[in-house]
DNA sequence: GCTGCTTTTGACTTAGAAGGTCAAGAAAGT
DNA sequence: ACTTTCTTGACCTTCTAAGTCAAAAGCAGC
C-alpha cells in the first residue's frame, strides 16, 4: 500500500517531459530538474520507452521526449509501467482470489480498493498535473482538512 | 501499491475471530480455516496483539480472540498494525514531501489516491465484512462491471 | 570519417522487506 | 507434574528497491 520511489520519480519526470513540449530533454537535466539519481532516472526512462511512454534520440541533441500528447497519458500508465498492476493481492489480482469461510467477502472490499486507486489514478493526465489544474473529483478529496492529516 | 501477504492473511484470520464471538480460537484452527502457514500466522497475531487489536491467553484452553467488538476494528486498523502507514511515498507521508519544478501538483494527487484508500478501508468494518452487508460506497464500487476487469 | 556528445544496455552491488521455518521458553489449565 | 498453547528470538531464502559502474552504440557537426 505504498508508493515506490521509482513510480514517484518516474511521474515526476514525465511531468518534466509534458511541461517542455518542444525539443527533446536531455537525462541530466532532467536529474537536476527534480533531483533524481541520474543513472537510476535512466533506466527508469528506459522502462517508460520500452512501455512506449517516452521516445528517445541519442547523440548531440538527443534526449527524451512523450511518446503522445501529455493529456493522453495518465498517471496510471506511468504507475503501471514501472511498478507493474495496481493494487494486485499476494502478486495475484484480486477478481482472481478465491476466499473461504468467513473472508468471503474481502474479495470485494479489495476490488473497492482496486475501483477507488483507479477513480484517481487514470483520470489525472500529465497535462492536468502540470497546469494544475486537476479534475473535479480529485479537488474534492483534497479540499477536506481530514485527508492532509497523518494517521 | 499492492497489497502484501501479510495484510491479506491478518484480515482473514481477524474475520474468523470476529466471526466465531464466544471463547478464545487457537492458532492452528486458524491457519487451516483461512489456509495460511501456522508459524507464520502466529508471527502476524503477536503484531496484532502488540497494536491491541488482539489477546491472547496460553495454556490448555487458550487462543486468540479480539480486543473490540467487531464492528469497532476496521480494515484499516489491521493493514495499519501490520505493514504501517497507508500510502506513504518513498516512506514517507504525502505531506510532507515537497515537490519542486513542474511536479509542484503531484503531492495533490498522492493525497487524494490516499483519502480515497482510507474511504474503502477505514469504513469496512470486521463486523461488515463477516456479515457481507458491505457499506454503501463499496457497493456502489464493486457494483460496475468495470471494477472487475483486470487492466 | 573523425570526434564528441548522449542514449542504451548489461552487470553488479548493497540494504531491506517478504514470506517463511525452527526451536527454545513461559504461562495456564487439568 | 504434565501437557497444551502462546511467545519470542534466531535464522533462512528469495525478491525488490534503489542504486552504481562501465562499456557500447547512435547521432550530429565539422
Amino acid at each position: 500500500m505504498r508508493v515506490s520511489a521509482k513510480a514517484d520519480y518516474a511521474v515526476r519526470a514525465a511531468a518534466e517531459l509534458a511541461a517542455e513540449a518542444d525539443g527533446p530533454i536531455k537525462g541530466e537535466r532532467l536529474a537536476e530538474l527534480q533531483d533524481i539519481p541520474l543513472q537510476f532516472l535512466e533506466h527508469i526512462l528506459l522502462e517508460l520507452k520500452h512501455h512506449g511512454i517516452v521516445r528517445a534520440r541519442r547523440g548531440a541533441k538527443g534526449g527524451y521526449w512523450l511518446a503522445k500528447p501529455a493529456d493522453a497519458v495518465t498517471i496510471a500508465d506511468i504507475v503501471r509501467a514501472v511498478e507493474g498492476p495496481i493494487a494486485h493481492v499476494q502478486s495475484a489480482p484480486p477478481e482472481s482470489i478465491e476466499y473461504r469461510g468467513h473472508a468471503e467477502h474481502l474479495q470485494e472490499v479489495w476490488i473497492a480498493v482496486r475501483a477507488n486507486l483507479r477513480a484517481v489514478l487514470e483520470h489525472v493526465t500529465l497535462a492536468d498535473l502540470v497546469s494544475g489544474d486537476l479534475p473535479p473529483l480529485v479537488a474534492e478529496l483534497t479540499g477536506s482538512e481530514d485527508a492532509w492529516a497523518p494517521r
